[in-house]
RNA sequence: GAUUCCGUAGCUCAGGGGUAGAGCAUCUGACUUUUAAUCAGAGGGUCGUGGGUUCAAAUCCCACCGGGAUCACCA
């Protein structure tokens, strides 16, 4: 603790010319001219506010312990000239109590440059105040880490949004809901890994860095690895490495991770979203259709004590499984009256789909079509969990011709409040099937459809090996969260959402 | 990418052609078992940036920067 240190951190913080950060730069001065190190290495916690709130939570109003316990944490207010503060931890928040019958003058000399947002660690007794307020009687206090700026009002937080994506710890620090928000996020990921384990599948980790963007349709990142000179794209999807791993004969392999994808940001769609991809060998889209039963089912269970019922917004939403499971083309019918497993030309379809109303595409084929109306029609109303079965084969270049239908699949899509969550099919194993349905993509993307899928000669080779029969199932992490929190916009479960780069403009 | 709304003190927000406002926070003092503590006083602003209209612009117009929402693409 240089003197010299402290002049570097006040011509930091002259930039700012903020009345407010220099007041405390005053006080952090003040505190280690006393001798205080304001920025220690190590403080032995032994309790946690959340703990004590619920081990204390029947002593009686005024009643006195002889209990010591030590917690740390941020002071978050401060009452009567420092006489009560308000500390939050991970856990929750308790009210320390620094009175001179228990702490030397010197001790609240220090005290008295405290700032509100610094972290402080407090030894002291554990008593309920006569208005009923679980409180440390403080014996020692010290500081863990002096803070120089100001946090937002105490009252109604960061109400910003712009603020609470860009410095997402001022949002958590300030906003329980956000707090909560990313407690369940990772306690749902956790529940999802753990019941993959327990059904005996292993937890791998494929390329993030891929020659070729497969496994989806969708526009890539691109970017360049200098020692190798080669372009590489950002992964859309970790399918194709993941069905060379189940080649491989990792027969149940799941992956949890981040994938990117260079379309629109929206309330339901950032660059880069987390997904988990599971196949399994051996087994067809049936079971993955119980599969995703069991996880997100599961998932609702352990968030929300044991019920399968969720709000949001105006909608409550029944996870309980089994789901119904209804074709995308009987979905249509019912909707519209068109029935397109008797309009089989793409002509015929396009036509009764544009006299529906809905704009078709020219040279969209009748996957497509169907496709189209589909979402146009019925997405919207699919607010219950749903197994959308059947998808057309020509929207689905990777999935398995249906057993009994030629223009159809065993895909299925899962959609809950109107939003896709889940993607699955029996995989397509036959290695020439698979490279004529490349080699439609190409031709489509030849065509001028970015997001049509490229030719991966690797993976056909690997097909060409041997995949067994395999179920591969896809749920979107983000979106259950946000199902599972109430969370309107995407952003609000992902901690740091992408924002354009903020412009500074450097004053002469 | 298109349309539309928003940007005022560290934070939460008023003000919508005529002297820049409040609460919290900060500073000074009082009080010292409070709960968004209270009381008295003080400081704090290039009103997102740059142009324009006007005697006069936070306010009206244009462009740009950033954000929200809707639409398009998509999960």
């Amino acid at each position: 603790m240089s003197k010299s240190k402290v002049e570097v951190i006040t011509a930091t913080a002259v930039v700012d010319s903020n009345t407010l950060v220099e007041a405390k730069i005053e006080n952090l001065k003040q505190l280690q001219e006393r001798g205080v190190q304001p920025y220690p290495y190590k403080f032995n916690v032994t309790h946690y506010a959340g703990d004590l709130q619920k081990t204390y939570a029947n002593l009686a109003t005024g009643a006195m312990t002889t209990d010591v316990v030590t917690v740390a944490g941020r002071m978050m207010s401060n009452r009567n000239n420092g006489l009560f503060i308000d500390l939050k931890d991970s856990t929750g928040k308790i009210q320390i109590f620094s009175h001179k019958d228990h702490l030397s003058s010197d001790a609240l000399e220090m005290m008295s440059y405290f700032d509100i947002g610094d972290m402080i660690g407090v030894t002291g007794i554990v008593r309920r105040t006569p208005r009923g307020e679980l409180t440390i009687n403080s014996t020692k206090v010290e500081i863990l880490c002096k803070s120089i700026r100001p946090l937002p009002e105490k009252y109604h937080g960061i109400h910003d949004v712009e603020i609470r994506y860009r410095k997402r710890y001022l949002d958590l620090i300030m906003n329980d809901d956000s707090r909560k928000t990313f407690k369940k996020r990772s306690r749902i990921v956790s529940f999802i890994r753990q019941a993959l384990l327990n059904e005996n599948f292993m937890e791998v980790e494929t390329p993030m860095l891929h020659p070729i963007a497969g496994g989806a349709t969708a526009k890539p990142f691109l970017t360049h690895h200098n020692a190798l000179d080669i372009p590489l794209y950002l992964r859309i999807a970790p399918e194709l490495y993941l069905k060379r791993l189940v080649i491989g004969g990792f027969d149940r392999v799941f992956e949890i991770n981040r994938c990117f994808r260079n379309e629109g940001i929206s309330m339901k769609h950032n660059p880069e979203f987390t997904s988990v991809e599971i196949y399994q060998a051996y087994a067809d889209y049936t079971d993955m259709m119980g599969l995703a039963e069991r996880i997100i089912e599961g998932t609702v269970k352990t968030t929300h004590d044991g019920s399968t019922k969720v709000k949001f917004g105006e909608h409550e939403i029944d996870f309980k499984a089994p789901w119904p499971r209804k074709s995308m083309t009987d979905l249509v019918h019912e909707k519209t009256g068109i029935d397109f497993m008797a309009l089989l030309t793409p002509s015929s379809a396009a036509l009764a789909a544009e006299k529906a109303g809905i704009a078709i595409k020219p040279a969209s084929n009748w996957g497509e079509v169907v496709e189209a109306v589909f979402a146009d029609k019925v997405e919207g109303a699919l607010i219950q969990p749903i197994h959308v079965i059947d998808l057309p084969k020509d929207i689905s270049p990777l999935a398995k011709e249906h057993r009994s239908n030629n223009i159809l699949t065993e895909r299925f899509e899962s959609y809950v409040n109107a939003w896709e969550i889940a993607n699955a099919f029996s995989e397509l194993s036959d290695p020439f099937d698979q490279r004529d349905r490349f080699k439609k993509q190409v031709e489509a993307r030849e065509k001028g459809n970015e997001e049509a899928q490229m030719l991966d000669e690797d993976f056909i080779e690997a097909l060409e090996y041997g995949l067994p029969p395999t179920g591969g199932l896809g749920i979107g992490i983000d979106r259950l969260v946000m199902l599972l929190t109430n969370s309107p916009s995407i952003r609000d479960v992902i901690a740091f959402p992408t924002l354009r780069h903020h412009h500074v403009v450097q004053k002469p």
